[in-house]
DNA sequence: TTGTACGCGTTATCAA
DNA sequence: TTGATAACGCGTACAA
């Protein structure tokens, strides 16, 4: 029932207290049998450290957090799972801070976390990697952080990123090779970085094919499926509706879809969809794509492996992940 | 830069560290005018007393833990963000730590987790509520915990639930009560209780109504909307198939109404589909609900209550969320 | 009502 | 290559 200590450990190995500390760090200096005979009294004990200690001696905590604020819970979802699976592998403990925007204040939120918890380090998601208030602090603090997707000042500080504008481009394009003219656009949250440049890309790919952009088929979202729904009312009620819409996430893009089924406009033989992202939605569209990628999951992989061996190339672009979603199709002629 | 310490509070307030130390943990015997002026220095300093020597030095480390590994990121959310809101307001930091089922171990991951971190309490959910070898762990440990919808030896810790079998009943009723006579039902997950649960339920309705079961409108799921999507498939490619389809979670009926929609069967007029569970993907089904219930968040809710103020009840039922999802419109004629 | 001395479990410093 | 000892920042027991 007690809590088993170093001391415990020691006197079951028979050496001191700092000697089965080098094991635990992989210090150097230590000989190969005593290595051995700690380590078997550490997993016979099941020796935990205790991370409190840790901290308090050491400085470290052997933790690091990621703190989101998303509207898609897919995303939050595999932003987890991926830092998660690198901190493992690396004997660091994440420990996921999800926030609401509503809750304000999220500087504070951040001084305390930092404050009472020690981390070693966050994993910054959009909106709050774009908070100039919070990266301030935590460069006065010189905590250690990564910024997932950063819009403002990308140079800022490590962070890991696709190329929005290219990605999006590349989605209208290949609507436009199958023969669309007409796309409708459902932008997203401006607070969002990645919306302007998704917008951006849409524009970009359009006056390549010299159309010209029009503004009833531009519409803004929030990245909800509401979203994309009310959008989707609104172009599909126009005189001459868009044969082909895309949406700036998975979710507006399903919210599409849902509005399209209700009003009995079949997909894709008149409307083709294409949502834009994370993989999480895509099986709702038809056929069920199963795609290799896993974007968002890649980009906590490369958001925790830059906060854990830092030194490496900082800012890392990741491929776009170009992968075309929904029903497309070509357009009605 | 340097950290700011209960001792740097007590010489600015012109007091000794004890006596800070009982300002920030509420004790009695303290003077009006000395917690004042400690508040104004704890204010002022921005002090935040570290967890690893409250955890150290007390034995409480003011941290709790959520643990989950759900299919739906949409129900990890909703409990994340509820289970945040009551700790915040406790004063208590909640750690989300989320687990992929196919890591395995979850044991030895709990294990670590408390012998590391030092949280002072665990919410679990299913399945790893119901995971026998992880509740014999903690209570050896005698680590205070909550379960969220617990399925074996559900009296055996406190834990927060609904109940299922009676919300599915009703849901099934209600499809009855508008002349379907025909009704499919996509299960859940076996591996959860609760599926086992929903099963019963709109089997008592069935039998309730004198209507034979037919195993041909029964499918298993597992909370999946690829798996909602699957069910639907077959159950529409029946000869006679079912009027109504009632899935035994949201995503899964959206995955339903994603087949329905994509095969022309047009939703009600042909067919009511049922969802059950979160809000989640309520917007999804048309039109979509504004229902003023968050069932998942509100277990979230009492379930970090249950953990942070024990001594009330331990065996909360909480009101079934008894609303009926989805496009369920009278059976055709 | 307030203050003093000690210990929590680990790492860092320095000596052996 | 190892080991003794002093921190780390706070809560607890006791004394004042």
């Amino acid at each position: 029932m007690a809590r088993v200590t170093i001391s415990d450990v020691a006197d079951a190995a028979g050496v001191s207290i700092k000697t089965v500390s080098r094991v635990l760090n992989r210090e150097r200096y230590v000989g190969a049998a005593t290595q051995a005979r700690v380590e078997a009294a550490v997993a016979r004990l099941r020796f935990r450290p205790s991370f409190a200690a840790r901290a308090l001696a050491g400085g470290r905590s052997h933790q690091i957090a990621l703190v989101c604020d998303n509207p898609s819970p897919y995303y939050i979802h595999q932003m987890q799972l991926g830092v998660r699976d690198r901190c493992a592998a690396a004997g660091v403990r994440m420990i996921a801070q999800p926030y609401d925007r509503a809750g304000a204040h999220i500087l504070d939120e951040v001084e305390e976390l930092i404050g009472t918890t020690h981390v070693d380090g966050l994993v910054l998601t959009p909106p709050i990697a774009d908070d100039v208030a919070v990266l301030a602090w935590l460069e006065g603090r010189q905590v250690p952080f990564v910024r997932v997707s950063p819009g403002v000042d990308p140079a800022r500080a490590p962070s890991v990123f696709i190329d929005n504008a290219r990605a999006a481009a590349g989605v209208v394009r290949h609507l436009i090779g199958l023969g669309h003219r007409r796309i409708g656009f459902v932008g997203g949250d401006p607070a969002f970085a990645a919306s302007a440049r998704r917008s951006a890309g849409y524009l970009a790919a359009l006056d390549e094919a010299k159309i010209a952009p029009e503004a009833t088929l531009i519409h803004t979202g929030d990245f909800s499926l509401a979203a994309g729904a009310a959008a989707a009312e609104a172009l599909l009620a126009l005189p001459a509706p868009p044969t082909a819409i895309v949406a700036a996430n998975d979710e507006m893009a399903a919210g599409v879809l849902t509005v399209a089924h209700r009003r009995g406009v079949t997909v894709p033989a008149r409307l083709s969809v294409a949502g834009f992202g994370d993989d999480a939605v895509a099986a709702m569209v038809w056929p069920p794509l199963t795609t290799t990628r896993q974007p968002t999951r890649d980009l906590g992989y490369r958001a925790a492996d830059l906060l854990l061996a830092p030194g490496a190339d900082a800012h890392r672009e990741l491929a776009s992940p170009l992968v075309v979603r929904g029903s497309t199709g070509p357009a009605p002629s």
